[in-house]
RNA sequence: CGGGGUAUAGCGCAGUGGUAGCGCGCACCGUUCGGGACGGUGAGGUCGCAGGUUCAAAUCCUGCUACCCCGACCA
């Protein structure tokens, strides 16, 4: 991609209206712009990072045995009512119809999954199955905050699973900790995993926690990595020893990228999902379900990456492998041009691109070096790559993070970054 | 939903009753060219919306809306 044709330009001054790290520098970078409170826009940028993080949950929930579906985001009244939550649960947003009919607009999906694998379950032999999907969940926040952490409009995985027992459920729900361990890891996080309140339907839940300032959560845990709960539910006080001799507990701010929990058969028994078993019996099927908010992990890697210059991206998860600058030589008649350098931006960015590396490549004529430099570490790419007179037939390599740079033949270069 | 704040050019801001301003950005010209360069010229505004007071309102009054912060809320 020529940055001059990038659709989103970097801006200088933090915007007004964002005080949390992630908003600012997503915003000043280019990679989202604020619609209304707490909705969001993404730019290329924004949804090329979007896009890496989605690709890597959707390789863990299909390894997972997930089978990946779209349900509406427009749902029928009825359900809610079905299971009660019409009116009961807060943050959902209604619509009306011009016929005056009512809808939910999603904030999560028991309500049309479970009606829907309905149609499908009738004996013992279609279980397991496990269905996931990837869309905007909306949720009508008292007060969206902290950036694209909590907004009323999101990106979210959410996965429900479906079983014939319950020791088959708690067989998967251990195969879900595996799946998002290593779907946070992928992300450049890490998360840790906290025992939390089941809310209205379970005595348990867990979620995944990692630890930052820009938290609203809060979590006791012991550094040894053998115990952590988030403090709404915490009985032990930060400071009490760890059982298992790793210190003292520690509480710290948190955010929550994912949580896990079982439903039991709450939702199967309010929408009559039963299956027929090996006995004859007619049995209600054992749920469980399992969200990662996708754009709050995108906020959450830029809350935990970054420093005074702009975001540092895991590599990734990172809009592109390379940043590109060219910078113009002098030439004999007193001219500037890039056609004068040994090694042209041009060319290197054809021969990264043949090798199926993508290039951000700044060809912007009119940009001083400076500026160049500032907008890179602002984007935040891994790897910096400039080709000047200073360069010759060489490219100069530089990690983003790290300030040593040096001289190497292309070839190098492509070697390093494949 | 309670409390506090803000709304003026694309962005960030100044402007307390009398001709609408600054910095950045943008366009054009020239000089620069390895860490956000410099000079010149220029374009760009129903001052959030509605009503009121006044000879005169960005400025005072009333109502509304949006956005931000703190809190409550966050199956």
């Amino acid at each position: 991609m020529r940055y001059s044709q990038l659709f989103g330009k970097t801006i200088r001054q933090d915007p007004k209206d964002e005080v949390s790290v992630n908003a600012k520098l997503l915003t000043r970078g280019g990679f989202i712009r604020k619609e209304v409170a707490g909705v969001y826009n993404f730019l290329p940028l924004g949804l090329k990072v979007l896009n890496k993080i989605t690709n890597i949950v959707r390789d863990e929930m299909n390894k997972a045995g997930g089978q990946e579906i779209l349900l509406s985001a427009l749902q029928n009244k009825a359900s809610w009512e079905k299971t009660d939550r019409w009116n009961n649960f807060d943050a959902l947003f209604k619509v009306k119809s011009r016929q005056e009919t009512e809808y939910a607009l999603g904030p999560t999906h028991e309500e049309v999954v479970v009606p829907l694998v309905g149609q499908f379950i009738s004996s013992y032999k279609d279980l397991p199955l496990y269905l996931y999907q990837i869309q905007n969940k909306f949720r009508d926040e008292a007060r969206a905050k902290s950036g694209i952490l909590r907004g009323r409009e999101f990106l979210m995985k959410d996965l429900y699973s479906f079983h014939t027992t319950e020791e088959d459920f708690e067989k998967y729900y251990e195969r879900m900790k595996e799946a998002y361990s290593a779907v946070f890891t992928r992300c450049g996080l890490d998360a840790i995993l906290t025992e939390a309140s089941g809310g209205a339907f379970s005595k348990f839940s867990h979620e995944y926690q990692v630890i930052t300032e820009a938290g609203e959560d809060e979590i006791i845990y012991c550094a040894g990595g053998d115990f952590s709960q988030n403090t709404e539910i915490a009985e032990v006080a930060a400071g009490k020893e760890c059982d298992l001799g790793h210190g003292p507990l520690k509480k710290v701010k948190t955010i929550e990228v994912g949580n896990i929990f079982p439903l039991k058969t709450k939702f199967s028994d309010a929408f009559g999902l039963t299956f027929k078993d090996k006995d004859g019996s007619q049995k209600s099927v054992i749920m469980g379900c399992y969200g990662i908010g996708i754009s709050r992990l995108l906020g959450t890697i830029v809350e935990v990456h970054n420093d005074d210059k702009g975001i540092i991206w895991p590599k990734s998860v990172a809009p592109y492998d390379v940043n590109l600058i060219e910078l113009k030589s002098q030439m004999a008649n007193g001219k500037t041009t890039s056609q004068n350098l040994k090694l042209s931006g041009e060319l290197v960015y054809e021969k990264l691109r043949e090798v199926g590396i993508e290039v951000l490549w700044d060809d912007r004529e009119d940009v001083s070096a400076g500026e160049k430099f500032a907008d890179c570490d602002l984007i935040g790419i891994p790897v910096r790559l400039v080709v000047s007179a200073k360069t010759g037939d060489q490219v100069e390599w530089k990690n983003r993070g790290e300030e040593k740079t040096e001289l190497i033949s292309i070839e190098e270069a492509i070697k390093r970054l494949i």
